[in-house]
DNA sequence: GTCGATAATAGGAACGATTCTCATTTTCAT
DNA sequence: ATGAAAATGAGAATCGTTCCTATTATCGAC
């Protein structure tokens, strides 16, 4: 049916690696896509109704991930989040509630990032470390937690 | 015995909570402090030759996480380790190398830091959020994984 | 279009990190 | 010393996640 520009990337990058997309697969990454933050296993069993069963939605967790589809992030009570890669949705930055888990996500203004992404530049200049990436971590509390 | 300035500091904070300075807690603060960076339980109950036993040594780590003496981080796998909080350590940054998970501490300078917090604080103006503190992550590999 | 090989699925059992329970022990202020 | 409050230890329970296995769907070759 829809056949998104950005299905069409994914899928070819899953065809790379002979995986197929799947009804479940493209139900995820639907949730995904439409969501504000990152999502975890349960939040999404939820978001598709459980249409989707809980070892399913791991296992294509796991697919995605490994093909490069999502990304994680690893959270308070051992709760892992998944989200678009940023090749796909975007380069992006993260605000965290320290009272709830919640994770949302922030774009730097143009000027912004170009200041982090040099501090990162000079950082990983002076430690001798190969850097293939970065994220703010910005930690407080959200709207509903304040 | 060993009355450092960091045990009496922390023995300060933990008063001022009701809550007593035990020699379980003693050594994992100490642990904590001798060690590269941050660890998991399991990796305490090792460094400890397992004189503290698991239960305690999870309700110890619960407790001064929650006296503010220990800053926990999030890691694959469902792991958390701790470290000692900011305001004993100092301020900084993590390198988390994508390939052994390893995580050590990077320091900014002075004129790099006040550069980010800069940053941190026109984010969180626009995005009507209350932040309480921020951590830059840099992923990449380390030396070992290079 | 059917066949066979390969990939994916669903359900439930198993796992591992963490948390909880509760009876016992330690500690502190008196 | 004594009683109240805090901490401990052992094991059971919890919960997110992973693994196992039998079944089903999909793709390419014929």
């Amino acid at each position: 049916m829809t056949n998104t520009k950005l299905e069409r990337q994914i899928a070819a990058r899953l065809a790379d690696g002979g995986v197929r997309l799947t009804t479940a697969r493209a139900a995820v990454i639907h949730s995904l896509a439409a969501a504000e933050g990152p999502r975890s296993a349960a939040e999404l069993y939820d978001d598709l109704s459980g249409s989707v069963p809980l070892s399913s939605l791991y296992r294509s967790l796991a697919v995605l991930e490994a093909a490069g589809i999502l990304d994680p992030h690893h959270g308070t009570r051992g709760i892992t989040r998944y989200e678009l890669a940023e090749w796909l949705s975007g380069h992006h930055h993260h605000l965290v509630c320290v009272a709830c888990g919640a994770v949302d996500d922030v774009r730097l203004s143009d000027a912004i990032e170009a200041a982090l992404e040099h501090l990162v530049g000079e950082v990983t200049q002076s430690a001798a470390f190969a850097a293939e990436g970065h994220s703010l971590e910005i930690e407080g509390r959200c709207r509903r937690c304040a």
